[in-house]
DNA sequence: CGATGCCTGCCC
DNA sequence: GGGCAGGCATCG
């Protein structure tokens, strides 16, 4: 399901639903969906409250008092849901509830089941796997066009594989690389260190722009998508490339096409990208 | 490094 | 039935 827009819509809703709410109960439904021992889990969380949500790239994290941080990984399908009385028909695939003292319950549903959390020390997250790697958050100063260009020259291969790795950037997953490479011009099996420094600009401008549009839409919502407040994005409705495939490209009528790159499907327009297989290696 | 595994649902 | 899906960890 998600990218960095559909996380921080994630978010924002669970900061508006579950701050301040503290932890009656926790049911592990799937066993795999928490990581390490359950028993330390739940004594750990239980008589908890949450102080606000965090996110650093696709990752959420339930902050807690006493240097306590709930690590969430939502992967392919995750999505939260808070329900008012515990009572309430469960969704096909929850995996995880937590009842607070309220009486209401948040549940993590997955029906994937690929999703993870994980309980960490605050002041270690930096050290957790996942979170060490994590390059700059592309909405904060962190992501500037000298680092990124630096970082692109680094990797001698094809430039999409090189913005799906989470090192790069933090937050970009196969829709936005495919629609912000459209948006540069730029074919997705360009070497990274062979882009010119108008299209490292470009593409780094093009990067938080659509992150930042996508958000104010409330992201992008095809099947299993929606905030935990029940709503679903919109911002489908302005992807120009991803789901696209076979139909006119909006800016030159030609057909967009859709290739495998790393595994992963890519989506892109053969006219307004063109590969230039002979240009030097920065 | 690239390939594979984790899972279920959906579309062809 | 096969292939594919918004992601990552782990394997060889």
């Amino acid at each position: 399901m998600p990218e960095l827009p559909e996380v921080e819509i994630v978010r924002r809703g669970l900061n508006r639903l579950v701050i301040g709410k503290t932890i009656s109960a926790i049911d592990i439904l799937w066993d795999k969906t928490v990581n390490g021992s359950h028993d330390e889990f739940k004594k750990r969380l239980i008589g908890r409250t949450i102080a606000r949500i965090d996110r650093r790239g696709k990752y959420l994290l339930f902050r807690f008092n006493d240097n306590l941080t709930m690590v969430s990984h939502l992967r392919m399908e995750g999505h939260y849901q808070l329900v008012q009385k515990i009572d309430e028909p469960f969704m096909k695939h929850t995996c995880v509830t937590f009842t607070f003292t309220d009486g209401t319950q948040l549940r993590y549903i997955d029906s994937r089941k690929f999703g993870r959390m994980d309980l960490i020390a605050t002041d270690e997250q930096d050290s957790f796997k996942g979170l060490a790697k994590l390059g700059p958050e592309p909405l904060t100063d962190n992501f500037d066009v000298p680092d990124f260009a630096r970082t692109l020259r680094r990797h001698h291969k094809p430039i999409k594989t090189t913005l799906l790795d989470q090192t790069t950037v933090a937050g970009i997953g196969n829709i936005y690389a495919d629609e912000t490479l459209w948006m540069s011009y730029i074919h997705p099996l360009q070497p990274a260190d062979t882009l010119t420094d108008d299209e490292i600009k470009l593409l780094h401008d093009n990067i938080i722009k659509e992150l930042k549009l996508s958000i104010a839409k409330g992201g992008t919502t095809f099947h299993s998508f929606i905030g935990a407040d029940g709503k679903q994005g919109e911002f489908q409705h302005d992807l120009h490339v991803y789901n696209h495939v076979g139909e006119p490209c909006e800016r030159c009528g030609t057909t967009i096409v859709k290739i495998k790159v790393n595994q992963r499907g890519t989506s892109f327009c053969p006219h307004c990208q063109v590969l230039y297989k002979d240009r030097i290696v920065r």
